[in-house]
DNA sequence: CGTTCTATTGACATCATTCAACGCCGGTGG
DNA sequence: CCACCGGCGTTGAATGATGTCAATAGAACG
């Protein structure tokens, strides 16, 4: 886990938080926020908080959860470094989510104060943040038509190709990395059954296209897997 | 189909044009831009096209869809009276759908100069831009929760009581309204078959549940059916 | 007035869930 | 140190909900 906190860190110097420092630092010299660490199972705001910050992941992963009244926990949402946290706030003025991280993190917070004055005083600052909201909206859609047009095999799939490309800018054809939420957690966030998730990657690993061993996942042909989705539009 | 247009217009002074208008003419005197009228299968925009401004609908309905490779339609959402549309087109300034009116129609165009004017000089503009990027999130997060955790007789109902409070805000048990879109749409939406959608509105019509009437719906009991969803949660 | 789109209904097939049993691993306490 | 326990993961068998295929009929539109 060590390892793979130090080779994170270099996403730092493309992350959300530091392209709005760079917007906010320009008039407010010293704002620059340390980050905070968390650990695993340890939470960041929860449903109903108020809403006064988002949130950059730096380093680890989480995942953003609703819960319905009967206490059931509904995933909507996994994070990584760069990526913002807590944007569906600005609706009500409240958190609509609880995150909790699933290892070792660290996030940097952004005031609301701080958000609008990157929002009004920086084209860059500005675009930037409209751009993300607009991505994440094209993401949810883009996983909304995963649910309603593919079938259990090809969710799944889509799910360890876009992993892949968080964990990992390389273009070598296989690539490997290690799940950091249980098969329990992507169950509930691909709308399927546990006992499907552990199939078919059993499954998929018998035909040698993936190997599984734990948590860790290697896609030994990353193109092939990307033809099989294209192909099953 | 003349009625219906008169009565949407009381949702006029309630709708996003006239909110960010208001802000815009604070300082341009004079902006106000004409709302530009459609007919049933005419196209806002296509996927692909350059994002050089947003719309709001005033009267009628559309829906967003996107299209993969081989020429397939996915409908990622229907608009009503009030709805902004384009709002994903910041992410790479393109806008990712297309969108296509399912009845006669007028619409508002707001300029990404506009736009950027509203967010930059007016508080209550960019709170207000800000909070319909953010419910727009939020809905397509509860979209996907019914996805994932409804079945299909679920999801359907959820459709219906959104579709009926878009449409009337009175508050008598029992609501009807004019569906705009075929079934084959709302098939799409919801991720099933058409002849599903079929089967269980005729069965709930039989059940006395709903009405069902060509494309007029009638729930009998919009309480009752709140409390199904909520039951099945 | 015919062609095409939309909608309904039935019979059948199938994929994914559910239920159940079991193994593995890490933590915790005796 | 070992035994126990709870959470996680795997696998099999049976069930059921929903999709697919097919036939038909009405509505919309030119």
């Amino acid at each position: 886990m060590r390892r793979q906190l130090l080779s994170n860190v270099k996403n730092y110097e493309h992350c959300a938080s530091c392209t709005l420092l760079a917007c906010l630092c320009k008039q407010r010299e010293g704002t620059r926020s340390l980050p905070r660490t968390f650990r695993r199972g340890e939470g960041l705001f929860r449903l109903g908080d108020q809403f006064d910050a988002l949130y950059v992941m730096q380093v680890g992963s989480a995942k953003s959860f609703s819960n319905t009244v009967s206490g059931y926990e509904q995933i909507t949402n996994f994070h990584f470094p760069g990526d913002l946290m807590g944007l569906e706030g600005f609706d009500k003025m409240v958190h609509v989510h609880s995150v909790r991280f699933l290892e070792h993190s660290s996030v940097c917070r952004i005031s609301i104060n701080d958000f609008n004055r990157a929002l009004i005083d920086s084209d860059t600052g500005r675009h930037f943040l409209l751009s993300r909201m607009s991505h994440l909206i094209v993401d949810e859609q883009q996983l909304l038509l995963s649910l309603t047009k593919h079938d259990a095999k090809q969710r799944l799939v889509k799910f360890l190709l876009d992993l892949s490309k968080k964990h990992n800018q390389s273009t070598s054809p296989s690539q490997v990395f290690r799940l950091s939420m249980t098969r329990i957690d992507i169950a509930n966030y691909l709308g399927m059954a546990i006992e499907t998730i552990s199939r078919l990657l059993s499954k998929m690993h018998a035909q040698g296209v993936i190997k599984v061993n734990k948590r860790q996942i290697t896609l030994c042909d990353v193109d092939d897997l990307r033809a099989y989705l294209l192909a099953s539009e």
